[in-house]
DNA sequence: CGATGGATTGAACACTCTCAATACTGGTGG
DNA sequence: CCACCAGTATTGAGAGTGTTCAATCCATCG
């Protein structure tokens, strides 16, 4: 039962580093390449701004999927709701990051702002325009699918083979790396408790459990219920990547 | 809190359901757009074919990606193994089904074969060129991509928020869905309990235990272990769905 | 026909869930 | 400024689903 050398792959900085590379070898003419963040900037004559407050919904599933959303400040969930009422959050999608780029007629799931957020959409017909007339382009699109599918890959293996302490663990981590949080300092979590636990298939109470448990073992403190410190990275790290 | 109406979608028969319309209409012109397969048999000349036995790593992860495969016969496991030597098969392969898409330097899992198999690969380099030269079969890429992520955000769903039974039930009537089932016939099922287990976050025990409830319930009959009868589609349907 | 690997069943246990009570927090109005 | 309120978080106790460990069954194959 070999295979240990690649555990690192999954992890979502390795993705980025890839990108990385592949940003270098592509753009000869700038060292810093354009990421497709920066393509979209080009549409901004056709761009619109909007708030939305804490809860609200931002689209729902079945909604026709006719715009591409950047979020500029504030976290947006992504979630799928059963006939039964059950809910599970597919990922949280956090300032600078987009949504949009799926090749679907109508929305997949719901997004909803976790707190009170802005964003900036453009209409998918200009982007998709945009996306054909530019190879350079349409690569970033297919980067940004692969790596969406890989990290979907990645949390199946979570919600199908780690505990709750280890799931909790991979989350936090991975939330770390996303934040690009320093070693040392405090990991904001603007999500609530449910939402964690929606998100890793656990109950809010194993949610608060496992975080009390952390925080005895000393991986953890916990400054406000919307604060996190990481004392113990390595601990944390080892639990995410499951023994 | 509804939306029900969209649950469909995710199915894999309607991503299917597309493709298979479009495939009909190939043979014409224009109006017929040429299914990914379709357009990797242009690179027949560059192709290779392979047989597996069963139990062959087809490819490991962390090896260059550099083909695209096609499977002629027989179904694939694709596998992530954790440090701790867990595994996770985040899918199955069917013959007619493409691997190699992702925009991905090394392989993020591993492929085994099920049972003996029959494949036909392609150079990555030979694809991309492919690819590149034509704006129908980008999109085409897109699409696979796209309903992949889809794919396995419903299956983040499942592990997520069903019960075993309910796992279960997803398992079979997606894979009902999959080979084409016609109502009544035996399915198929070439793949072991373990690898079921592997796939639904369940232990081997559970999916047998899981089989004998929904036989004792009358929803299956188990002629042998490879093989089921979906006595009641209407339920497992239905629990697939979840209340 | 025995051997091997996979499948099935049983029993005890553990982790997580459920239900319930309590504590906290931020926001509101007196 | 303080008290109250509603929503959220935390903790506790008991129950349940799924796991673990172990034994038995079954099918395939040499």
């Amino acid at each position: 039962m070999p295979i240990s050398l690649s555990a690192a792959r999954n992890e979502p900085n390795a993705t980025k580093g890839r990108f990385a590379a592949i940003h270098a070898a592509s753009d000869r003419d700038a060292i810093a390449p354009l990421t497709l963040n920066d393509h979209l900037r080009t549409l901004q004559s056709h761009s619109t701004r909007h708030h939305y407050r804490r809860g609200e919904t931002i689209f729902a599933e079945g909604e026709p999927a006719d715009r591409v959303y950047k979020i500029l400040a504030g976290t947006v969930r992504l979630c799928r709701y059963s006939a039964g009422g059950r809910r599970h959050i597919t990922d949280f999608v956090l300032a600078g990051d987009l949504i949009g780029f799926l090749e679907c007629a109508d929305q997949p799931m719901t997004a909803e702002a976790v707190e009170d957020i802005t964003l900036i959409s453009y209409p998918r017909s200009c982007v998709d325009r945009l996306v054909a007339s530019n190879p350079e382009i349409r690569t970033r699109v297919l980067c940004h699918l692969s790596s969406h599918l890989l990290e979907a890959q990645h949390q199946l293996f979570v919600l199908g083979c780690q505990s709750a302490k280890e799931r909790l663990a991979s989350f936090l981590m991975r939330f770390a790396d996303r934040t690009d949080l320093a070693p040392g300092e405090t990991l904001d979590l603007p999500m609530g408790r449910q939402d964690i636990a929606d998100h890793l298939g656990m109950t809010i109470e194993t949610v608060c459990r496992t975080i009390s448990m952390l925080k005895n073992d000393g991986a953890l403190a916990v400054p406000s219920s919307h604060e996190l410190v990481l004392k113990d990275m390595r601990a944390l790290r080892a639990l995410a990547v499951e023994n």
